[in-house]
DNA sequence: ACCTGAACACCGTTCAAGT
DNA sequence: ACCTGAACACCGTTCAAGT
């Protein structure tokens, strides 16, 4: 009985039996103990919830500095994607709070360094930062939900009268990489406007208008 | 007792005393009667809770077609966010689902007509619609929680070094403006190279490289 | 036939009683 | 001092019993 057992018997729980076996008298029935023995190693559910989030995020490979920074954002916002619906139990849980466990930090770390590469200015790194990851955690929240919950999201297709059965599926990885591909766009355009600002500022001429 | 004033009674509890509140029990006792008699007008909880939601979405005021697709984009979606944050006990069920429901389906109408202006071929605009709702939600997913639920997100801004006390904080109207606005590039971009790409297409020679 | 409320099968967490 | 499990204060929903 240890922080890490309790953990990976939750992460084991959930990936059988899904996000709502993982309450804390199952956990325990699973560990073949008492349901409070759990609160001497977490203060509490959401505790234990966070730490098996953050097992799942050490999965996620991050990629070299020798890419360049819109693929390393790329890379490491799918990986979390698929590491998280390899794991459909906690998947809504990580969708549902940003990377600050101790090995989420090395996420965070890829993501800073790249959008400071892509040149923009430290704050607007930092809304950049939060505007990925709402992103990403939406983006895994609809692949969760298009599973398990509802087919509502299916009727926003048939709404929208485009070409019939040859939708991207919602919550598809190829709709992820659109929305991901739109932001990025986005980014670059930001950090060339910032470059060609500074260019300004410091005296040389912009060579295009 | 008919399926709107529950639906009001429900929204307005939850107004008052937070999404917790909206319990089925605390629901009846509000409204003076037995908990089964809602399931008379409501299969379940979250069919009266999607109705709740559709009701909040009521409120968002659709800007004119006169207005800039982008503007127009821009209207909606905020308009989403701010109306949600009005209702803090429902706004959590709001950001989980699309806004599907008969009011909803004018929010729904402008993003996709707004998309076709700027240019992008039908697939593509279920696709940036729905990336559009993704991040909306996310969006007003990180003001609740980070009204109501923790100071983790507060971290990420201590984490990337930039300048102190003067970033954005987390879930606010400014970030949710800046997300949306790498969107919103990175969607008029796309509609510029379809344009393109169709002008090249028809025999036409594009002018630039 | 319609309606009610007792009962079922659960929760997360507290806390007093045991070792 | 440490640990356990009974108990508390809830859930959403079913279903049998009443009118």
């Amino acid at each position: 009985m240890s922080p890490a057992s309790i953990t990976q018997a939750t992460l084991a729980l959930g990936d059988r039996e899904g996000a709502q076996a993982m309450s804390m008298r199952r956990i325990a029935t699973e560990l073949g103990c008492d349901p409070m023995a759990i609160y001497r190693h977490f203060p509490n559910r959401e505790a234990l919830l966070d730490a098996v989030a953050d097992a799942v995020v050490e999965e996620v490979a991050v990629p070299g500095g020798d890419q360049p920074w819109d693929e390393r954002i790329r890379g490491v916002l799918t990986g979390m994607r698929t590491v998280a619906l390899r794991h459909p139990g906690i998947a809504g849980h990580v969708a549902s709070r940003p990377p600050l466990g101790p090995r989420g930090r090395r996420v965070a770390g890829v993501l800073s360094g790249a959008l400071a590469e892509a040149g923009l200015p430290p704050a607007d790194v930092v809304r950049a930062f939060q505007a990925l990851m709402a992103y990403a955690a939406a983006g895994l929240r609809m692949a969760v939900d298009a599973g398990e919950r509802d087919a509502r999201w299916q009727q926003v297709s048939g709404m929208l009268d485009g070409p019939g059965d040859q939708l991207p599926v919602v919550g598809s990885a190829e709709q992820f990489d659109y929305g991901l591909r739109l932001l990025l766009n986005g980014i670059r355009l930001e950090g060339e406007r910032a470059a060609q600002a500074g260019r300004v500022q410091s005296g040389q001429e912009a060579t295009s208008s």
